[in-house]
DNA sequence: GTAGGCATACCAACCGGTCGGCATTGACTT
DNA sequence: AAGTCAATGCCGACCGGTTGGTATGCCTAC
């Protein structure tokens, strides 16, 4: 029954890209629907014909993130290797996707919002992240690989403010690789756990 | 010559310590005059009184924890111990100091304000911590304690990102004290730099 | 014709900041 | 010791501008 205009995807994804653009740079609170409209080259009422409220643009840009963010992890844990191989592989993939993706994680890092339900649905998937990435090294202490001395949290906190500050000084034109830098933090964190 | 009433230092210190408590948990923009007003129980009149502005707070929080944390980065290099103990030092100091003013890392967190010379003074203090970090690193793989392949850009970034991120996670109430965290921080990028 | 894409005009609430004024003070005069 | 004066601490009503959000209807594709 709905024969209608055909809705043009190029002003959503605008929408999206000038918000993610604004928030990354200004911050969510200090961007204002206008500029973001004004910036996008579309109206108010085309903002809100595709979105509830400013609030659902800027989850919409979270939640794209974290899905593919475990994903990886659990396909990383399922081939089953052995604990170094393991660890490097999520440190490196990590950081590959972060560096892909500065601006969304400059987003998160900025955070605020810790009343909607969206967000806490948000954290209780990083949660989620964090736990996984703790039982792997959980695993390779149990098994001997790595040293026992270390907690599991401090590793993971170090590997996390690692990525969680890249959007601060990573730079896609830099001389070195999204890979490379992964490679070295995984140097640098395997050797601090050798036993 | 002054005939006047006397200043109320109470008043300017619950100014600052409200917006620093609101900064923190909703962040800057989001902060409305208002709301800090209302929560110090003081008036517009007051504040602006005080601060010409309410970028002005802002500043005021931002400067009193980097000018400590330089000096004290200065005052351990200047002990001339060996690469081993200074850099465990400086982290321990650094993570005791985070725990203790866990606040104002999270509004630093959150960054903004690019435009500001303020904010743009602020960036440059930070920015000479961390050369005199990754110099300590330099100093010690050229002495050959250190191991020469991991970069000090990538030590510096792993232990300064988990600073940053503190702030998500420490609790005062914790097991474990920040002397102990420091230290098992301290530990673990020490082995990673073990030649 | 009719349903949905989107523009436009508009809203009340709130924003950071100002300003005239009053109360309080200590120094100075008497 | 009492009174005067000027400077300051602070109040709160008020400012123009902007905020996120909406109501309405034109336009287009079917």
């Amino acid at each position: 029954m709905a024969r209608t205009k055909a809705p043009n995807p190029e002003v959503r994804r605008r929408i999206l890209d000038v918000s993610l653009d604004l928030f990354a740079t200004k911050g969510f609170a200090a961007t204002g629907v206008q500029e973001i409209v004004t910036k996008a080259g579309v109206t108010k009422g085309a903002l809100y014909h595709y979105f509830k409220s400013k609030d659902e643009i800027l989850f919409e840009i979270y939640g794209k993130v974290f899905g593919r963010e475990l994903d990886s992890l659990q396909r990383i844990v399922a081939e089953g290797q052995d604990p170094e191989r393991t660890l490097r592989a999520i440190i490196v993939d990590l950081v590959v996707h972060t560096a892909d993706s500065t601006r969304e994680s400059a987003v998160f890092a900025r955070g605020g919002h810790a009343e909607s339900p969206h967000w806490q649905a948000m954290q209780e998937q990083w949660r989620r992240y964090q736990e996984g990435f703790r039982q792997v090294i959980r695993d390779g202490q149990e098994s001997g690989v790595f040293a026992a001395k270390a907690s599991p949290e401090v590793v993971s906190w170090s590997v996390f403010g690692f990525t969680n500050s890249m959007h601060t000084w990573y730079r896609p034109e830099g001389r070195k690789s999204p890979a490379a830098i992964g490679d070295e933090l995984a140097d640098l964190v395997l050797t601090g756990l050798q036993s």
